[in-house]
DNA sequence: CCGTAATTGATACTCTTGTATCAGAAATCA
DNA sequence: TGATTTCTGATACAAGAGTATCAATTACGG
């Protein structure tokens, strides 16, 4: 019954989509990028690359920015950018969302509306050139925060 | 006739709007914001703080900074984030807009979209917390720019 | 026109977000 | 089990974006 798992050490078990953007794009399984990858699924919220240095002493810096490039490559990780410039980075867990990122905690939310597909099409047909991307952020206090502080530089370009 | 002349220097003629934006926030009239004021009101597209520092060599680094923020504050200029996390500002001609950028050249265009802020208020009754600002930035290719290169990271968060 | 207070510009500094290097360690292939 | 190739982690380096400092200058109210 556990012939297999002979050799196999304490890896730890991670989503098999997170597992294939390594496999998909050549590299190894390592016990870094597991590790990693491990980490990050079961975080909440957004994160930033120094955060996770941070909450994963044992992890060389270079190899947090390293494998988050791969999974961002890969589209399992987005690349979000905050008001004031900084940059967080959240587990995508649905197809097509955009996000919601508090201004005071960081907290990152994911939502999905039909509209939005919708209306870049019709943008499309509005400005001149070609669309090749766009990015939708939705600036929030979320429920957890308290509302009666000051919220930072709020842009609405 | 040109009784008021008198001690008049070479001021730049700016927008009132943008003289406003100083002089509502107690804002002294100096030459070195008349200089970049004037400089920005007739540039298109989008440009970087230090581009600008580039093109008037004769204002500070500080200066243009201090500036830049001044007018940001006011509401005069956008900030704006490019997919690589490069920053850009943008002089605001229409109210309530939203911006293309052009991964290739950089430049950066204006548009207003009324479903965008519909689309907004449905948002808000669909998520958590309190919606306190939002960006909007569909990235291109324009007109002027080659399309047959590759764009760059197209991020569609 | 003068005094005061804000502004300027040069420069140094900071902080964030990465990338480059490279010897040693690990994963994979045969 | 090697042999080979990739990966790791420590560290240094770099670019971008902006702030702090401060003496000299400029604007503005009276």
């Amino acid at each position: 019954m556990t012939t297999k798992a002979r050799t196999a050490p304490d890896r730890p078990v991670v989503r098999p989509d997170l597992l294939a953007a390594l496999e998909d794009g050549g590299y190894r399984i390592t016990q870094p990028r597991l590790s990693l990858i491990a980490h990050l699924e079961h975080r909440e919220g957004g994160f930033s690359a120094d955060e996770i240095c941070g909450e994963l002493p044992s992890i060389g810096r270079a190899t947090v920015y390293r494998t988050i490039r791969i999974l961002s490559d890969a589209g399992a990780i987005c690349k979000l950018a905050m008001p004031d410039g900084q940059t967080k980075y959240s587990m995508s867990r649905i197809e097509h969302h955009h996000h919601t990122l508090c201004v005071q905690c960081g907290y990152v939310g994911e939502f999905r509306h039909a509209s939005i597909e919708r209306l870049l099409r019709a943008i499309g047909r509005e400005i001149s050139g070609e669309i090749v991307g766009h990015r939708i952020e939705v600036f929030t206090i979320c429920e957890d925060c308290p509302a009666d502080r000051e919220p930072d530089l709020t842009p609405d370009s």
